[in-house]
DNA sequence: GACGATAGATAACGGCGTTATCTGACGGAA
DNA sequence: TTCCGTCAGATAACGCCGTTATCTATCGTC
C-alpha cells in the first residue's frame, strides 16, 4: 500500500493553512491574501497548498466557514447567559456588533457581496444555516414568551437587516463626521423596531436600569 | 511650447477609461477588472492609462464616483416627482432599491467595505456627501411638514441603514430559500420604522390605495 | 525646417494563481 | 534486505497582473 495522508493529517494541514490565511487577512487585508504568501509563511512551496485545497476560492470558503462559526459561537454564548429574554436578546445584539468590530475581516468574509453560490461548499452552507438560525432563535423566544407580537422569522430578519445595515454603513465609512455616531443610530434603530413589535398583548420591557452597554 | 493634452482631452480620456471599466465590471465582475484588460478594449497599451490616472485605485475611485452620482441622480429624480411627501418618499426608497438591483456592481462599488479613506479623492468625497444629503433630504421634508416626529438626520440614517441592510443581505445571498422574500422584509422594515416615527402630533399617511410597487 | 516636449509604445520587473512534471521518502512484498 | 509503487511536496513554467523605466514618433513653436 502507498503512503497516504490520513484524514487527520489532511484536516490538520487544512487547519494550518486556514489559520495562516486568517492571520494574513487580518495583517494585510483580505485582498492581499495570496497562495504564495500563505505558503511562504508555512515554509512550503505554493503548490503544496493544492494537496489540501482545490484552489484559492476553497481556502477562502474554509476561512469564511470558520469566521461564520466563530460568530455563531459568540451569539450562542450570549443567548445562553442567564437573564430574561430582553436582556439575553440585548446580549445577542451586542455580541453581533462586538464581533463585527473586533473581527472586521471575518465580518467582511461573511457578508461580502461576492459570495460563492449555494451548494458549492457544503460546510459553508451549513455555517450559513447555523448563523441564520441564531438570528432567528432569540426572536422566536420573544414571541413564545409573549414579549413581542409578530411573525418571528420576519421580525428576526428585520432585526438582522437593521443591525447589519448600520454595521455595514459604518464599516464602509459612510457614517462621516456629520452623521450621528454609530451607537446612536443602532440604538434608535433597535428601539424603533422593538416598539413596533410591542403589540397590545405584549409584555413591555422594563427600562434597562444600568444603562446600555457599548 | 510643447504638445499638451488639453483639459478637455484629459477629461475625455478619463471618461472613456471609466466607461470601459464600468462595462467590464458589469461583464466580468469587479474583481476581474484589470489595467491590461481596460487598455486592451481601448486598443491601447496598458501603460497609456497612466497618462490619465495615477494607478488602478484612482480609476476605481472615478468609477465609484460615477456610480454614486448616478444613484444620486435617481434619488433626486424620484424626489422631484409630483405628489405629497409620502408618495415621494416611497419613490425615493423604490429608486434606491431599483438602482441596487439594476446596477449591482455600481452598488457594490459604492458600499463595499474596503473604501478609500476620506481626503484621498475629493470628487469621491463630494459624491459621498451628495448621496448622504439625498438620504436626509426627504426625511427633513417629512419632519418639516409635520408628517413624522423625530430627529430628521437620525431618522434618515435609520431608514438608510435599514434599506441598505436588507439590500446587502439579499446581495450577499444571505436570504436563502427559507427566509422571507426580500420585498416582504423590506416592506416590514419600512412600515415598522415609519410607525415608530408617527408621534401623537404627526399627520398619518393614507393607506396606499393602489398597492405598493415592486 | 529644426527643436523641445510629450503621448503613447515597448520592455521589463516581481508577484500572482495554476498546471505539468519531477524527486525522493515511505510501506509493503519478495 | 531489496525492490517497487505511490504519493507529498518541490521545481519549473505558463499567462496574467500592476507598475516603472525607457524609447519613439508626432506635434506646436520658432
Amino acid at each position: 500500500m502507498p503512503v497516504l495522508l490520513t484524514d487527520a493529517q489532511i484536516a490538520e494541514g487544512r487547519a494550518r493553512i486556514v489559520a495562516v490565511a486568517e492571520r494574513q487577512a487580518v495583517e494585510l487585508g483580505l485582498e492581499r491574501l495570496s497562495m504564495h504568501g500563505i505558503a511562504r509563511e508555512l515554509g512550503w512551496s505554493a503548490t503544496a497548498l493544492y494537496r489540501y485545497f482545490d484552489n484559492k476560492d476553497a481556502i477562502l470558503a474554509a476561512a469564511r466557514t470558520a469566521a461564520y462559526d466563530r460568530l455563531s459561537d459568540q451569539l450562542e454564548a450570549a443567548m445562553a447567559r442567564p437573564g430574561d429574554i430582553w436582556s439575553r436578546s440585548r446580549e445577542v445584539g451586542n455580541a453581533y456588533v462586538d464581533f463585527a468590530f473586533a473581527h472586521p475581516e471575518a465580518y467582511r468574509l461573511i457578508f461580502e457581496f461576492a459570495q460563492p453560490g449555494r451548494g458549492q461548499y457544503p460546510e459553508l452552507d451549513a455555517a450559513n444555516a447555523r448563523g441564520r438560525s441564531n438570528m432567528i432563535g432569540y426572536v422566536e423566544q420573544m414571541v413564545a414568551q409573549g414579549a413581542v407580537d409578530a411573525d418571528p422569522v420576519l421580525l428576526a430578519h428585520v432585526f438582522w437587516a437593521g443591525l447589519h445595515g448600520v454595521v455595514s454603513l459604518q464599516m464602509a465609512g459612510k457614517l462621516g463626521p456629520d452623521a450621528p455616531p454609530f451607537e446612536t443610530i443602532r440604538r434608535d434603530m433597535v428601539r424603533r423596531i422593538i416598539r413596533s413589535a410591542l403589540g397590545p398583548t405584549a409584555r413591555r420591557p422594563i427600562r434597562n436600569p444600568a444603562g446600555e452597554q457599548r
